[in-house]
DNA sequence: AGAACACTTTACCATTTGGTTAAGTATACC
DNA sequence: GGTATACTTAACCAAATGGTAAAGTGTTCT
């Protein structure tokens, strides 16, 4: 199991709950972006997308750099890869349980 | 690609990044419960825990029925199936396209 | 019938969220 | 130096969230 913790996890799922925030997610796909080239697409005002960058940045999903007066917005490998074994192993363990209860069911009807 | 609206994941990561409700979730892998049994674990009052069912059960990953005075809960496992294969399906894409990118990287430095 | 039980509903509260506009700051360009 | 660019900050707003206490409703037990 990853060493994640439940706040980890409240902030990651949260940033996550929001299409704004995975439409950024997925627009980052392509590769670094600028802040301001992620508003014109979503119809978001600048300080709107700052907030939701901020959500993400802290959720440890992206990270930003400023190079002049440009601030650039990447996705963070490493996090995504904790977000993604965390999400496997707890899905993994419900369907376990799950298909125990069946199986249990089925022997107890 | 399952089939899941935007909406339906707003709900689905939104249900699970409070601790309280991963907790009641964790609780429901026994089974079934009535819905006053999940409230002393948690040091919750019962119209919290009520709170916290409804936005489970808007996501759909909880279930509950009324059975006399008592409301049982329980989790619903084809949507936590529909959720795992959406998990697993964006996480692979993500990982897909961040190998492509680093490859990029190592054959352009 | 009357009491006990298990929710349900209502009303209320502080905080957070997601958004805006407007003014401010720092960097780049001519 | 002066101007345009690209954020940043501040102030504000409506709605949602997470929680409470208290009163109400429907079942079950004696």
């Amino acid at each position: 199991m990853v060493k994640c913790s439940e706040d980890d996890l409240d902030k990651l799922f949260f940033a996550l709950s929001d299409p704004n925030r995975r439409n950024v997610v997925t627009a980052l796909l392509d590769g670094e972006k600028a802040l301001g080239d992620l508003a014109p697409p979503f119809n978001m005002t600048i300080p709107a997308v700052m907030k939701h960058i901020a959500v993400l940045e802290n959720s440890g999903i992206v990270k930003t750099e400023k190079r002049g007066r440009v601030r650039y917005c990447r996705l963070e490998p490493d996090r995504l890869e904790v977000a993604q074994e965390w999400l496997a192993d707890t899905t993994r363990m419900w369907t376990d349980r799950l298909m125990a209860l069946s199986r249990y069911l089925e022997e107890n009807p």
